[in-house]
DNA sequence: GTGGTTGATGTCAGCTGCTGTCATCACTGT
DNA sequence: ACAGTGATGACAGCAGCTGACATCAACCAC
């Protein structure tokens, strides 16, 4: 048996969550997340760099799989259709997540200051997935836009998945958002 | 005359700018904004919500002058040409604040803390155009993805702007970057 | 003009997020 | 055994931010 209990993050993790669902987020103090997870205040910044960063732990994970659902699309794909088939390939894997996810974001969507640190996080994403489509020899420009346009389709389809009573598939709201979007910008 | 020097939120802005260019963001201290403004910190406090916002004052102004040019477009207009259509005439007006705004955006680049809350200010822009173009009858998802494909077009174009050597023009890529936004989602 | 009100600022105390530094001590390999 | 490693604890301290109260010129009512 180890000097410490195991899985010390996983237990600020938790602590942090339930802590923010129970009484919010700025009403929250680092020291008693850190004690409910039986640990001192230092040691919660030694796992996270803030008190926010505590509920984006996901993201990297989510950045890689949908960096490489990009990479690895068919050379033959148009740069948009490879965002959004990747978005929609990782859009799956929401579908056991979605009460867990609804919590989170009631979270989120308290606080501006999680707020901020998720956009970010998705405009991080989109410079990524950017990046990722000029490797594969997509100009400058519809590179970013392609990007862009993705990480926009995908909000407002998880906005409407998060939102909508029912058990809607997230999947099936990504492509219909980006339906909507070729209709808005087809005009003209 | 008055008992302070006037204009105490101006000297605030223009402090802060000086030392956030002169040292960086996170290297100056609120009571240093304060002392070069001849205030004092709580005084910056009160004019200020926090050491970030005093870079986004010219935000709200913005923000109004977009909407009307949203809520002013012809009714024969699309969504998306309402916003896009607003948001060439606002960049005519950053003509004459070009090394203004790469000084400024420049100190924005340099610290993650400023660019989180650039996004969510541009995100709250989305969300503003949106609920106008739903008040003209749009629906409700082609409204949101009307808005959010506009700002995305606008982040694109004013990264251009920004980084270009010469004196190109905002409202142009703007117009230059829809275009391009078009022909990669018009693909399939 | 006397007196009351207002509004921007100053002063001070205090909490909380976050960091640097050093100590502790089970575990690991030799 | 014994030294090294790595996660954690203990403690001091700075900076961002807030609440509460004081100050005092300007303005207004009479």
């Amino acid at each position: 048996m180890g000097r410490w209990e195991p899985n010390a993050r996983g237990r600020l993790e938790q602590a942090a969550l339930d802590l923010y669902v129970e009484r919010g987020f700025e009403q929250t103090t680092t020291a008693e997340i850190a004690r409910r997870a039986g640990l001192t205040e230092r040691t919660f910044f030694r796992h996270f760099a803030d008190k926010r960063e505590v509920l984006f732990g996901g993201h990297s994970a989510l950045r890689e799989f949908i960096v490489s659902a990009v990479a690895s699309s068919p050379d033959s794909a148009t740069p948009i259709d490879s965002v959004i088939g990747a978005l929609e390939t990782v859009g799956a894997l929401f579908l056991v997540r979605r009460e867990y996810s609804r919590q989170r974001q009631a979270v989120i969507d308290a606080n501006d200051e999680l707020r901020e640190r998720e956009l970010i996080k998705l405009a991080s994403l989109a410079s990524t997935i950017a990046d990722v489509l000029r490797g594969r020899g997509v100009g400058d420009l519809p590179a970013s836009l392609a990007a862009e346009a993705g990480i926009a389709v995908f909000k407002v389809a998880f906005e409407r998945w998060i939102s909508d009573a029912g058990d809607a598939d997230l999947s099936r709201l990504i492509r219909e958002s980006f339906e909507e979007l070729k209709a808005v910008t087809a005009g003209g």
